[in-house]
RNA sequence: GCUUCUGUAGUGUAGUUCGGCCAAGCAUAUGAGGCUCUCACCCUUAUGACCCGGGUUCAAAUCCCGGCAGAAGCACCA
């Protein structure tokens, strides 16, 4: 990190938009932020950048695309930050400090470097930053622009009729750039203070103020705001005041999950999602209802390091680095899903247990035991779906842990299998699929990242197992359980 | 279109500051083999990259120039 030696100490923030949970795009910003903080022994402040969003014209016209506060989202972004494992030492709001942003506006128009502008946004791009040309507005003296401003400030403009901008100048070379709005009207109601304030400040603007005013350092933000930079950095200039450093970070993609706080709200609200927790937003919290560790979250994006470049990001990176870590704590169990009935004859007991390992790796774990019992030398069981399509009539397969059965006749049609006891020993010729008894059993449901559901059964011993702490179904992959409800085992699948 | 940034194996990253120790490390993915009463874990092994073209130099992934490709910004969003 850049400049370390010019500050005392390092202070760094975190500035989420509290529209929701945090999620896993969100967290690199966190993750980023903290390791920089342990690094250097810093400070690290959050600091919820919870200005009014959208308008309150575009609330009323396209909710959908909206952006606001969701009152519910501090205590969210809180919980998410705690599961991370990521402490600060203060909490600020930006909502609480519109005086701040007022008193240096106000100087700005004062020294000439900003001005009431009353133009349309559409006429002002087309013709004034695609033109170079500096609108009627700008030229109006001090005197004028503040008492347009104290009429702004006082309720005379409604929304989109009039705002602050700053005179960076309307042939900077770079367009995005030509006298960008500091300020702005709107109507909409705050969460936290209602509607006392009508101005509120564009995000470069506000941390332009905030960032000195509270002492950071170092900011790190994404690739998307490297021209706020240039903003901040005119207005320090401007007051001659100390800057704090940038570094950046590209952005990344995430193909085939949908990473917008504003629409998982939207689909929450609609009740296509369930919740905040429903493993489709990919927020904090259903990651941890997942069963995925923070470790590895943290340990996937810090891989990622700083880079600039545009990053295409696999899961698959997370479920590995998950998978290091809870394989080797995660007790093994049986389950089958779509279960087809397989009725094993001349069985030569009347009843048998059999004493699967819970965690081969760790053999003193001890065994669970799953009972079978004959009825007239038969034992009736499920296996899956899945296993049940790849056996073949008079193949040999073994029930694991149990015995070895041939198969006599297979129908899935009506779901249902006949076979005949072959031997008990093991054998490594034979295939080894998981089985569970029909007499003793639980149904299990598991609900995958894609928000389906599937149905199986599960060994009996589920029923004793602690909840969110991830077990693995054999052949099968991790999953999370949450509850046990009516004798049925909820679980969500991990990966 | 304008502005800025970035280009190392399928994917991501280390190395680029101060050229040589990089015929390029690591992770993940994939193939093969071993271990195992899970197609898990673990072990062994294999595959696979410096965007292209010039230049500087004894020497370039690293410096310079020119292409090309990708990303971001050009909101009264953050």
């Amino acid at each position: 990190m850049p400049n370390v030696d010019n500050y005392d100490k390092v202070v760094m923030r975190l500035a989420p938009y509290p529209s929701g949970a945090l999620h896993i795009g969100n967290a690199r910003m966190v993750i980023l932020n903290d390791e920089y903080i342990k690094k250097y022994d810093g400070e690290l402040i959050l600091f919820f950048d919870d200005t009014i969003g959208s308008s309150q014209l575009l609330r009323e016209q396209n909710p959908e695309k909206a952006k606001y506060v969701l009152p519910e989202s501090y205590d969210l972004i809180k919980e998410g930050l705690e599961w991370l494992d990521v402490t600060y030492s203060k909490i600020y709001y930006k909502s609480d400090r519109l005086q701040h942003y007022y008193e240096y506006c106000e100087s700005l128009i004062k020294e000439n470097m900003a001005y009431i502008c009353f133009c349309s946004a559409k006429d002002f791009k087309e013709n004034y930053i695609n033109q170079k040309k500096e609108c009627p507005h700008r030229n109006h003296t001090i005197q004028r622009n503040l008492e347009e401003w104290d009429r702004m400030l006082g309720g005379s403009y409604r929304e989109t009729e009039a705002v602050v901008r700053l005179k960076t100048g309307m042939d900077h070379k770079d367009p995005a750039l030509r006298d960008q709005i500091i300020m702005r009207i709107s109507e909409a109601a705050h969460p936290r203070v209602g509607t006392k304030y009508l101005v509120w400040p564009m995000l470069e603007f506000s941390w332009a103020i905030d960032d000195y005013l509270i002492g950071v350092t170092h900011i790190l933000r994404g690739s998307d705001l490297v021209k706020e930079d240039y903003i901040e950095d005119f207005i320090w200039n401007h007051f001659n005041w100390k800057k704090a450093q940038f570094l950046h970070y590209g952005r990344i993609n995430f193909p085939d999950m949908k990473l917008s706080k504003t629409s998982a709200r939207n689909k929450i609200q609609k009740g296509e999602f369930d919740g905040w927790e429903d493993p489709r937003t990919w927020s904090l919290q259903s990651l941890k209802k997942r069963g995925i560790r923070p470790e590895a979250l943290r340990a996937t994006l810090l891989d990622l390091g700083m880079s600039l470049s545009g990053i295409t990001f696999s899961v698959n990176w997370l479920y590995s680095k998950n998978q290091n870590i809870i394989d080797e704590i995660s007790d093994r169990y049986f389950y089958v899903e779509n279960p087809v009935k397989v009725e094993v004859k001349n069985v030569p007991f009347k009843e048998k247990i059999a004493e699967p390992l819970l965690l081969p790796t760790k053999a003193e774990k001890g065994t669970r035991k799953i009972k079978v019992e004959s009825e007239e030398g038969t034992i009736s069981i499920y296996i899956s779906q899945k296993d049940a399509t790849n056996l073949k009539e008079t193949k040999i397969i073994r029930l694991k842990d149990l015995i070895n059965i041939n198969i006599d006749k297979i129908d899935l049609q009506s779901d249902h299998i006949t076979a005949n006891y072959e031997s008990t020993e093991l054998n490594r010729e034979y295939p080894i699929i998981q089985w569970v008894p029909e007499k003793h059993n639980i149904p299990v449901k598991i609900l995958k990242p894609d928000g389906t559901i599937l149905n199986g059964l599960g060994e009996v011993n589920l029923k004793n197992i602690p909840m969110n702490k991830t077990i693995q179904f054999e052949r099968y992959g991790f999953v999370n359980p949450i509850r046990l409800e009516n004798g049925e085992l909820f679980c969500y699948f991990t990966h």
